[in-house]
DNA sequence: GCATAAACGAGACGGTACGTCGTGTCTTATA
DNA sequence: TATAAGACACGACGTACCGTCTCGTTTATGC
């Protein structure tokens, strides 16, 4: 990459299709979102909504997941503004992001996939923590580190340990909650003041 | 059943062979433990597995999903017992529990299968849910309720954000860390005492 | 085949469906006769038109050319009567057959595509030699032992010589003829007077 | 090409190359030669073969047939002297050389292809008649005119006709005998005396 | 000598057919 | 009536070539 400019060695032949990519993966990403399971999307039916051969899919990734990993990356995922003035209203801002996603079609859907199909499809869900997963982390991390330092929250919080509370009970409510109803809209307070809180008297 | 023997009516031809039946489910579960996702389970593999013709296994369950979901129902889930002395000790027990079963293949691989596929296959979801999840919660709910009750903890704690954390921050740990090491011993204690007091000073 | 009275092995579950069979070689057998080589003939094609699933196929045949063999198998080659009076009038009665042959479409595809894929299709060849050939052969082999046994015909004559020599010609005629013309109707007489008379003074 | 030497418009570009043009050609004609069916002939193969791309085949030819008849062009086809005493003389040594060119691999093989792919491939057949039958033919039509001059021969022979039965004795023996026995070494003799002599006493 | 322009190798492109596998249904003989 | 065995129509798999289409490079001339 850095020797670029000094005459690089050019694959002859003619180069790949960007257009044939970006078809790929929109029509992949299309169908996800419209509700196929990863281990449903066929090859042919990808190459035929996309217009394209099916070695054309094939020369360039050898497994359905790597392609799915690929159109994963695609996907920017928006990050909520965590700029509040306090710990706790940050903490609301980004549990009511998590809750707000679970609304959006497309995000749920890839949101499912990347949290579902991570066991059987391993590359997919490190891929998936990498782009959408980690940065998240690392801003509610940042958030929690920064009421430590400024003595907003006690010295000796576990910083890890409490952002894996705050998160997991979100997951939890959106997860596994018992009945379909909708989530109360004041859950995020709910859950950010009683972790903040304790349960000790 | 408890009629048959005052003569009730009988159906007439051959019973269906009990034998059978545990075939099928004894090689679904096998096939499930050894990693196979239930989408990639082939009613061709569990009928050639457990000995039986495919139209054995479609006589009794119309879809995959039925038939894990009976093979599901056939493993006892062992609760930990939760008659400790304290609110802090049942916790820790709890999700000492809940650390310990990822260690176990079988009950990792049907857990998993459980988390990871109840998008695609709801009824699964659903009875997994009822059989596995639900006896826990209930257990743990108690435990809460008890502490509130007994004024261990906060008469105005909210009961199902509490296991929320609790469950959630562990499930996080178990499934959402960024390394593969081994979680760490304590883990429970960290997490039940952190919850327990709360962030703030 | 003989035993099976005695209570001959019998292949346990559902047996293959003639009514398949039949489709299959009937769909092959029009598409050859609407002039698509061996070699141009898909199995894909073959099943569509069958209205069969390919695996059907596969299952009965593992070439292209076994399954052609059978349905070249179920062609009969109707035989000219060769009872005449005199060899020449039965060798003519022969040679005419054969001119007439080459106006039927089906027959001249058939015919043709067991001369033309002979080369590469040796087990098509060989069968083909066995239905069709043969048999006009046997019978004419007859007509001029019959001839040499009345003395019609000189002793010392070669029979297979003779009989190359009289399907040989007509064969060239019709296969290696320079232009498309239609061939002369008096073709078969002029062959055998010929090659009875000889050519010498 | 007729007005090239008063200086007319030569193309602009680069010029075709001989030598890939060569290289396809005999990679073709090996192939054949190994025994590769017309119809299995792969572009894609003979381009790989002569290391040479594609496009460049298909610029020259546009389809495969046309490059099977170039190739066969290039084979000339040796022709037996035929200035014999006798008209019997020429003609044996004429069926001699048909017998020969059956042992030679070469030859063999491409006769094969040109005679078995005739019909499915009808300017080949054309081309080969052209190149390699008609010459032959030419040949044996002056010997046998020559015979029926000279009064060698009866002044009655319908020369097609004595041509058909000496050429197709020969292919018919050696395409359509019974047994793959070598055949007899007298055989050019056998058939020219028979023929000659006629069948009738 | 240097621009022009076609031919060149390489290989990607949209397709079609391949032969295999699994689906869920069906049809046998046997229990 | 249930069973095992296995055939059935269907549809997706991943591969091989098809004939066409770019690429960057090579190789002849004509200016």
């Amino acid at each position: 990459m850095v020797t670029e400019h000094l005459g690089a060695a050019r694959t002859p032949g003619r180069p790949r299709s960007e257009k044939a990519e970006k078809a790929i993966i929109d029509a992949a990403i299309d169908m996800i979102a419209e509700g196929t399971g990863v281990a449903e999307l066929s090859i042919e039916a990808i190459a035929a909504r996309a217009g394209v051969g099916k070695t054309t899919i094939y020369r360039r990734w050898s497994n359905k997941e790597d392609l799915v990993v690929d159109a994963l990356a695609t996907l920017k995922a928006p990050m909520p503004e965590l700029e509040g003035k306090s710990v706790r209203e940050d903490v609301i801002r980004y549990l009511a992001g998590m809750q707000q996603e679970t609304h959006h079609r497309r995000t749920r859907c890839i949101m499912n996939i990347a949290l579902s199909e991570s066991e059987r499809f391993p590359h997919l869900a490190e891929r998936f923590r990498e782009i959408a997963v980690k940065p998240r982390r690392d801003a509610l991390r940042a958030v929690v580190q920064r009421g430590v330092d400024s003595g907003e929250l006690r010295a000796d919080v576990d910083v890890e340990v409490a952002m894996a509370a705050l998160t997991g009970a979100m997951i939890f409510f959106t997860k596994w909650r018992e009945n379909d109803d909708e989530l109360p809209a004041d859950l995020p307070e709910r859950i950010a003041d009683q972790i903040l809180a304790g349960l000790l008297p």
